[in-house]
DNA sequence: ACGCGTTATTCCTTTTATGGCATATCGATA
DNA sequence: TATCGATATGCCATAAAAGGAATAACGCGT
């Protein structure tokens, strides 16, 4: 046992770029919680540029929409997780749980 | 069995910060061969500039000492890797290794 | 004391990332 | 058609990272 701990920047990725990782993971939890981009970049303190950022490239990426974006309407429109974007973050935490595994596994023989 | 792969960036801290990724890994791995910081930069095709930052960086990070420094006398000086920085090289390997075997298990249930 | 080749460090330019701000766009509703 | 609130997007200022070039420092051997 030493004083040495594994670090690791962990994501999804398919072959158009990165599709699910810690931040677009709390992006979209927000967005599910808020109905909105624009609340969601609230709650985490973000700039609605930068969330919407993260939210046009997840669309960009994935070939089944991810989140449904509604534009103009009644109260503005809003965006909603589809279910494949809720598949997505089960997905990412089940690889993330097992990496915490990992990682616990691994620390000790370091 | 989808077209999502996992991937991550994995490195070793302690402390002080990081100690050992994939590019300090290497560039130890030129030294050793090379037995400078100058020859190693040049086998790696990178500034001097930004190869002695990575060695300076290591010592500043680590108790004991990981690469060893001569400035000056025959030949100029030269540089070489300690025994703890070969131990480091050979642990980062053993969990680079586990980590391919984690991600190609995890890679078959997403 | 000088030359040599390497390490060590400074300075300044270029590039890239970040972020705010303003504004266009959109469409149901009144 | 005017309003409203959210999405969509461009522009520019600033910050931070990266990089190159030049040069100082070092110490053994001659």
């Amino acid at each position: 046992m030493s004083s040495l701990k594994i670090k690791s920047n962990l994501w999804i990725e398919n072959d158009k770029g990165p599709v699910m990782g810690p931040g677009k993971k709390k992006l979209l939890e927000a967005i599910q919680e808020t109905g909105s981009i624009k609340l969601a970049a609230i709650a985490m303190k973000m700039s609605y540029r930068h969330a919407w950022e993260m939210t046009n490239s997840l669309n960009k990426v994935s070939a089944k929409p991810i989140i449904e974006k509604v534009t103009g309407g009644v109260n503005g429109g809003g965006t909603k997780v589809t279910k494949e974007g809720e598949r997505l973050i089960a997905t990412y935490e089940k690889i993330v749980k097992e990496f915490e595994k990992f990682k616990t596994k691994m620390n000790k023989i370091i």
